[in-house]
DNA sequence: CACGATACGGAACGCAGTTCCGCTTTACAA
DNA sequence: TTGTAAAGCGGAACTGCGTTCCGTATCGTG
């Protein structure tokens, strides 16, 4: 049961290399495009510059949104992998907790529109969701419950809510300068502090 | 120069009759598709709705966005108009703000879908957030304002991103019963109070 | 080298918002 | 009442998106 790592059908190495080779191709060619463009590039458009038709992406990545899992998967991961180390480290799970926060967001706010895609409609991103959830919910049910055990945070906020909020804050982040995401997630976090 | 209220060409009243009818209709039909399909609603159903064709859509409301500023431009205003209302009756300004903000997510949360075409990508429903900025700003200047100037809050906010953020926490707070957005909102005004 | 499995390309589909233009309806004047 | 220009209308058509499909090309093996 424990089948980790499959779910875009993008890490079973297949037997031929040309396959292979354009796989590579289109998740640098999609990186490239998230970057100048921002998540919404167009498929055709990373298709053109991968040197490849659109029937090649279909056949790695089901969906839109699986290719876009696969580009960012690796910063996902060590986002997740971040939060106990930031525990074991850090001098309060608050402080770790603040420390993890800020590293979420720092990574949502970098890709354009990353955080968007997540958030809002569940026709086309629905699997984005799905995958940030599953690997981030647990670090952060684990964070916020250490701070809670510590007296340093109410703990009647689950960390689902807590993340959808962080997500949603960091959403137009990008392309508005007026607009400071980091200094809202980090009110929202003020807001959870024990008023004792 | 002081012509509000002529934005979407829906209020200049037409000579002629089956042209008032017909927006009408419109307005109508569209107040009804958003009920039950959200605001995301396509714009031919709200045609058939109505029992117009499409192009009628589009003589009377530019883009879709000024089509749902129309219909919701009467709560928006008195939203707006809470606002100085709240801060007269409440017992302290930040109570007022507190009020208020419920009156606005309350708003927001209601409408399936008003939210996340609110913010979010900027093609389609500019107009959209430029409305929502343009009524709701000044007010929430005003509160913030009063707010900070009886030491109820701390005074290095905007209102700018202060109601974007509000807006953010509202995507997609339908259609998610375990997302309670008015529950963050409250944790984000929890942070703004100054900590003497 | 031949052949079957595998992968590829890109035309085509469905569904958005929006535009365009030939036709209908209205309002007003004669 | 009726003629006529202006205003309004309907819906086919255009662009752009994600996705599907299928005839064709390529790969790896016997």
């Amino acid at each position: 049961m424990n089948d980790s790592g499959q779910s875009a059908g993008s890490s079973a190495r297949s037997k031929r290399k040309d396959a292979r080779r354009n796989q590579q191709a289109l998740l640098d060619a999609a990186a490239d495009a998230f970057l100048s463009s921002g998540v919404d590039a167009p498929v055709r458009d990373i298709a053109a510059r991968a040197g490849v038709g659109v029937g090649t992406i279909y056949r790695h990545f089901p969906t839109r949104a699986d290719l876009v899992i696969a580009v960012y998967r690796h910063q996902v991961d060590a986002c997740a992998e971040a939060g106990p180390a930031l525990l074991a480290a850090g001098p309060t799970p608050h402080a770790a907790l603040v420390r993890w926060v800020d590293l979420f967001v720092d990574f949502l706010v970098t890709k354009h529109g990353l955080a968007t895609a997540m958030q809002g409609d569940s026709t086309c991103f629905g699997p984005l969701h799905t995958y940030f959830l599953e690997r981030l919910l647990p670090v952060c049910t684990q964070l916020l419950e250490a701070a809670a055990a510590s007296g340093e945070i109410r703990s009647d906020l689950d960390a689902y809510p807590f993340l959808r909020g962080i997500g949603n804050l960091c959403v137009g982040a990008d392309s508005d300068p007026h607009y400071d995401a980091r200094r809202l997630v980090a009110l929202l976090v003020a807001g959870l502090r024990r008023s004792d």
